[in-house]
RNA sequence: GCGCCCUUAGCUCAGCGGAUAGAGCAGCCGCCUUCUAAGCGGCAGGUCGCAGGUUCGAUUCCUGCAGGGCGCGCCA
């Protein structure tokens, strides 16, 4: 259960049989844990938002619910502090039920219920099909992944989606490089041909196997008579060698969207028609961005969206100047197209060069919903890669970035994603390979990671030292835990009964980041409270001579386990039985 | 010019309207015959970019300014 949520219920109902004035809000009741564990355990405001509708001073308020208060079991003391903060203290009874409640849950442990099972989804990665993936996509795969994950924990039926972007000019570039990789497959002359967009390597394995399948027969060939095949075979290349990549990381998306499915299927001239329908359509032509004229800039009427009616800045176009539709326009109907197959809550995760989309984006969602589906959209900042403190260098045109699968073989799946996920989304991320390998607590996965290591040592001991003691997470829960009554024992308990609500806080606010510092944190209690073993050996985990006392540590320390697997389990991380 | 994001310790960063703003690294001082020292404890380090506003209360929300990043029709 999330504790904190639990008592806002007591507190709640507390106050209601307070007799207070008829209609007050209890809204803005927050139930928290205070900033300084010396505090107490858990704190309320309610006094403070509550005096003034109330008619009360704070403090004479927080008088008479906490006298209310004190006369739960679990609550060992309620006071007034500072300018009416209720401070209250659990009894140990409560915390060490707590340590029960983790061990029979085990990893479903912070399953939450906001979610309610409400449908979610999370599109991610949505790389152009032109290439391998690169570091700059990993971390908006591993992102979008983690957040699903941690939705999906909080209760909410989530979908992973990939929109693939075959649509576009890009894909008709990546065919050209294919057709010319085709020709030098064939030994065919290219000279004439104009220069590559795509020059990597990847395509000379494309332009063999066209040669397999097609033979010389696309050869000599005006270019629409060879374009759709070879695109539709270079696409296909392309998302086979994206599915591997999202493989190496551990990510399989749900779904699938082909943005060319969506145009050719008619969608967006629905969708616009229904724009048209709203009365948000309309010919007219925009002006130049103040301070940067492009120099090509022509004024010519084009189609337009009304997106300024929904908080845009300006409103946006929809239609090339050939006639063909925009990006945005497909992804219009890519939208709706989601929304009608039932997600009224969507999240796309983006690079942030896309951050001046957003705005449009959303507008469009409130329109074709009628303001019921809400996009949220998470930009990934850079990756800037590293190695011993040395900038990588890394240029696209020249084809010397650095792709995905290179970093992945050489840190590893499990490294790269909790790193990636060590930032928020919204700031850029150094990531240097000497670093995230490097063994010691500079790095946070491999601290993480021993924490867990070290917990899995002790119950390897435990089964040696204590034959015949049944060590298993049920068995463990009913260990004499009310023997677990040192202070850092308990605040480790304590640590451990907050995940619940660390994991309904992060999935409501969007930001798996937060999993990373919590684990980071409760390693550190963790190994705090091993070393307290080594100053003092009546502290330890195991002792020979008293099997009760060291089953009931060995629970705290199953449950220690339980909690930093459950944690990187939302991370898609592997837990370390041993380093 | 306009929009979005960022600005917190020497460095890299957390911080959910709440109390004396926290980690890690770097620096200094300690702790291994004993469950993994890949670790732990301690010391030191801050005008939360600046100025206003809202609030009982602002690092957090709003406005303005400064600095940095990203972007700005016919790329996606």
């Amino acid at each position: 259960m999330n504790l904190f949520s639990h008592f806002r219920d007591i507190i709640v109902s507390d106050l209601a049989a307070l007799d207070l004035p008829p209609g007050l809000d209890f809204g803005r009741v927050a139930v928290e844990p205070p900033r300084d564990s010396a505090h107490g355990d858990i704190a309320t405001n309610a006094a403070m938002v509550l005096a003034k509708p109330a008619g009360l001073a704070p403090r004479a308020l927080a008088e008479r619910l906490v006298e209310r208060l004190r006369r739960h079991d679990a609550v060992t003391a309620a006071e007034v502090a500072g300018p009416g903060f209720i401070n209250i203290r659990l009894s140990d009874a409560f915390w060490q039920a707590r340590l029960a409640e983790i061990l029979r849950a085990g990893t479903a442990y912070g399953d939450g219920v906001i979610g309610a099972g409400r449908r979610v989804n999370v599109e991610y990665v949505s790389a152009n099909p032109t290439g391998p993936m690169h570091v700059g996509h990993g971390r908006g795969a591993v992102v979008g992944d983690a957040l699903a994950a941690l939705l999906a924990k909080a209760g909410f039926a989530v979908t992973r989606e990939y929109y693939i972007n075959d649509a576009g000019a890009q894909v008709d570039a990546l065919a050209q490089s294919a057709y010319f990789r085709y020709l030098e497959a064939l030994g065919a002359p290219t000279d004439g041909f104009p220069s590559l967009q795509y020059p990597g390597d990847y395509l000379i394995r494309v332009g063999q196997a066209l040669k397999e399948k097609y033979g010389p027969s696309l050869a000599d060939k005006p270019p629409e008579a060879w374009l759709p095949a070879v695109r539709e075979f270079a696409v296909n290349e392309m998302m086979a060698l994206i599915r591997a990549d999202l493989a190496a990381i551990g990510i399989v998306p749900d779904v699938f969207t082909s943005e060319r499915a969506i145009v050719d299927s008619g969608a967006v001239d629905r969708a616009l028609a229904a724009l048209e329908g709203a009365g948000l359509l309309y010919v007219g032509t925009l002006e130049p961005p103040k301070g940067m004229l492009p120099e090509d800039w022509e004024e010519r009427p084009q189609t337009l969206f009304r997106s300024t009616r929904f908080g845009d800045d300006i409103d946006r176009p929809l239609k090339k100047s050939d006639g063909s539709w925009t990006y945005f326009a497909a992804d219009i109907a890519y939208h709706l197209d989601k929304y009608r197959r039932g997600f009224a809550e969507m999240i796309d995760i983006w690079g942030a060069d896309h951050g001046g989309y957003v705005k449009r984006m959303q507008a469009a969602v409130t329109a074709l919903s009628d303001g019921k589906a809400r996009l949220d959209v998470r930009l990934c900042q850079l990756v800037n890669l590293f190695d011993k403190g040395v900038p990588v260098k890394m240029s696209k045109r020249a084809g010397t970035f650095v792709t995905l699968r290179e970093v992945v073989e050489e840190v590893g799946k499990d490294v790269f994603r909790f790193v990636m996920l060590t930032r928020r989304n919204d700031q850029t991320l150094d990531f240097d390979f000497a670093k995230v390998i490097e063994q010691s607590k500079d790095n946070p996965v491999f601290y993480v990671q021993y924490a867990h290591a070290r917990a899995c040592s002790v119950l390897r001991h435990a089964a040696e030292a204590l034959p015949g003691v049944d060590l298993t997470r049920e068995s463990l829960a009913s260990a004499a835990l009310e023997r677990l009554t040192d202070p850092a024992e308990l605040a480790l308990i304590r640590h451990l009964a907050g995940w619940p609500r660390l994991v309904e806080s992060a999935a409501e606010a969007h930001e798996p980041h937060r999993i990373a510092f919590y684990l980071h944190d409760l390693a550190a209690h963790f190994h705090g409270l091993w070393n307290k073993g080594r100053d003092d050996a009546s502290l330890r985990f195991l002792l020979g001579d008293a099997p009760e006392l060291s089953r009931a540590r060995l629970a705290l320390v199953q449950a220690v386990a339980v909690v930093v697997a459950s944690g990187l389990s939302v991370f898609g991380v592997a837990p370390a039985e041993e380093m």
